[in-house]
DNA sequence: AATCGCCTCAACCGCTATACC
DNA sequence: CGGTATAGCGGTTGAGGCGAT
């Protein structure tokens, strides 16, 4: 009879969204998006928070224009590995697949499309790859080397944040998982108790100044071995 | 000053891969 | 080994912003 069930919410992210999902995937981490969703109050799914997570919320996010050197390496990669954005991403230090994605349909793709119409003759295989490539004919071959290069981009929002880094991979959680796993134990509403200090005084700026990302986030690749260490040991952060 | 059209980007959807039981 | 849950990926869409007319 009493079936409340609040709808999923859609569409924009609200500040105070932002902020309760931040302060809850600092005390879980990175995972369990469901229950991030559920303890979190927020009345999102588990894969909206995600995304809203990776793509916008996520520390050492770089915001802003792609440098023409990231330009030059989203096109490079792109010849090589096609639209397999995360991994082209993950070449790309603060920068998001659908980031990446987004750039590539806007910029790039008419770039490429224009070229393409300059030299309607020849090339009658018509692979994207082949296209894109020649609107940088002078594109050397940075894949390897942009480890090192794309590091520490300017504009990098880490350079002003300071914090507690997130933890990304080994997360010693188990304990308050099982605390946790209480639902009503306290956290149902992440937006009342544990970010309480939010809703008082201004937050300091958006939900993402809580972080302090170490760049060494977005080294996870394939190929590049993520630094071993960063965790959130000590100190939750501000939120509690 | 108002309208129109284009561009950008955040967010959703559906599918696949992987982990766990 | 099979089933289920969760995470991740790529494609697509739609709202809002902005410049051109």
């Amino acid at each position: 009879m009493v079936t409340v069930r609040e709808e999923t919410r859609k569409g924009p992210w609200t500040e105070q969204e932002d902020l309760q999902l931040v302060c809850t995937v600092r005390l879980f981490g990175e995972r369990r998006w469901d229950f991030i969703a559920k303890v979190s109050g927020l009345n999102r799914t588990g894969k909206s928070c995600r995304l809203r997570w990776v793509n916008y919320l996520h520390p050492g996010l770089k915001r802003g224009r792609m440098s023409p050197h990231e330009e030059r390496l989203i096109l490079e990669l792109h010849a090589r590995w096609g639209n397999r954005w995360s991994r082209i991403a993950r070449r790309l230090p603060g920068r998001t697949d659908n980031e990446i994605k987004n750039y590539w349909r806007t910029h790039m793709r008419k770039k490429a499309q224009e070229r393409k119409g300059n030299m309607s003759l020849s090339s009658s295989s018509s692979s994207s790859s082949l296209t894109y490539q020649s609107c940088y004919p002078d594109t050397p071959s940075i894949i390897g080397t942009e480890g090192q290069e794309l590091h520490g981009g300017s504009g990098c929002i880490t350079s002003i944040l300071k914090g507690t880094p997130p933890d990304m991979d080994g997360y010693p959680m188990d304990q308050i998982w099982m605390e946790i796993e209480a639902p009503e134990a306290g956290f149902d509403g992440g937006k009342d108790h544990a970010c309480s200090s939010l809703s008082g005084p201004p937050p300091p700026c958006t939900a993402w100044d809580y972080y302090c990302p170490p760049e060494a986030c977005w080294k996870m690749d394939d190929e590049i071995k993520m630094a071993p260490h960063f965790g959130y040991s000590e100190g939750v952060g501000p939120c509690f």
